[in-house]
DNA sequence: TAACCTACCAAACACTTGTTAGGGAAGGAG
DNA sequence: CTCCTTCCCTAACAAGTGTTTGGTAGGTTA
């Protein structure tokens, strides 16, 4: 008998949808039993409790997060690279596991003061610091404008990039790809017309 | 006996805080009633339910932005000051309601579905519309650049400025205004350095 | 065939939830 | 003083919560 756990990777990923649409204490764990076909107290077969579930949505999202970003910073790139490099992976990243990033961003707030999803703080820590650093680099080699204030940016773009987990729609018209280079454009260049006219490509 | 709505306006603050920080489901009304100073069941002297508390923040929150708001539209300014008025307004919206924009950036998501909060949808368009048409006005009067994907760069917008409220703090070391124009700063002329060298100011 | 496993169901469990009913203390109004 | 209103408490309610227990259908293994 291997065809096994299957249906546990099923399972999984349709309470994560039902935690993303409705919040994880919101949804009742017969709700999510219904919705993979089954009765609630057969869900108790594959995990052990419906905190065991979003432990494991929220831990596999990161890790699989933290392997491409380690990927992208162990490259060594400029700053600018850097930067573009990140917000590449992370919208690749929402396209991948869309739910699991809309449920982080919901619920990790007050997720991390409990002990058991400590490693949300930790995670968060790591990332601040790789985006932090990257920029600050930037503006000391000259590549990011020398009067931004970098704690301000970091968070703008943290959160530009992350929030759109609520919208997105994999498959829909836009590639994470374009997304991303949409955005970058964006952050980088401005919105704004300019005299020299430069507007990219 | 006059001084009365004042114990029910404290209550409702102390409502959205703990809804802000736990979110709504996750809020039960003892930790309300305990947070405010008094018995669950004397909740409901103020209020005639847990929904009506939520429903009473949110259209105190919207209420108010929407005066904001159409003052600045009725202004009939250009498209970048526009942009700038709006983006400095939000600010200070989440600078006075903080709580209620942290909930109603959880929560509309899945509220907007339900009848009684139908008006979050109604909100949501006009929202849409007023930035889509500014944005777009930019573009026709060249004051934004040409190759801009209007809708895409409004969510960037929308969410960048929104999300603010789980990060900012009242009183800290920076005002409404401040935030403001780093982040028009960010939005119109871009992070990058540019070779003619024009950071603002 | 017999033993065994996995995946599930049926039914109940203890507990928490939002909400209600009835009463009491405090204080202004007559 | 008495009446009345405001604000709150005590105590309970029914409904819904996450979870457990014991059993069973059906395929795999021996």
């Amino acid at each position: 008998m291997r065809p096994a756990p299957e249906r546990r990777r099923e399972i999984l990923d349709t309470a994560a949808e039902v935690f993303a649409a409705q919040g994880y204490d919101a949804t009742t764990v017969r709700r999510i039993a219904d919705a993979a076909g089954l009765l609630a107290g057969s869900l108790y077969h594959h995990f052990d409790s419906k905190e065991s579930m979003l432990d494991e949505i929220l831990r596999a999202f990161l890790d699989e997060l933290w392997v491409r970003y380690d990927a992208v910073l162990a490259a060594l790139l400029g700053p600018r690279e850097t930067l573009e490099a990140l917000v590449t992976e992370s919208f690749r990243e929402i396209d991948r596991h869309r739910a699991a990033v809309a449920i982080y961003q919901k619920e990790s707030g007050h997720l991390r003061e409990q002990p058991r999803f400590g490693y949300l703080a930790g995670s968060r820590r790591r990332f601040e610091e790789a985006w932090l650093r990257t920029l600050e680099r930037g503006v000391a080699t000259g590549a990011f404008r020398t009067d931004l204030d970098v704690r301000l940016t970091y968070r703008f773009v943290r959160d530009t990039v992350w929030v759109a987990a609520s919208w997105y729609r994999p498959g829909g018209q836009h590639s994470p790809e374009e997304i991303a280079r949409q955005y970058l454009s964006t952050v980088l260049e401005g919105v704004a017309l300019r005299d020299g006219h430069r507007t990219h490509e």
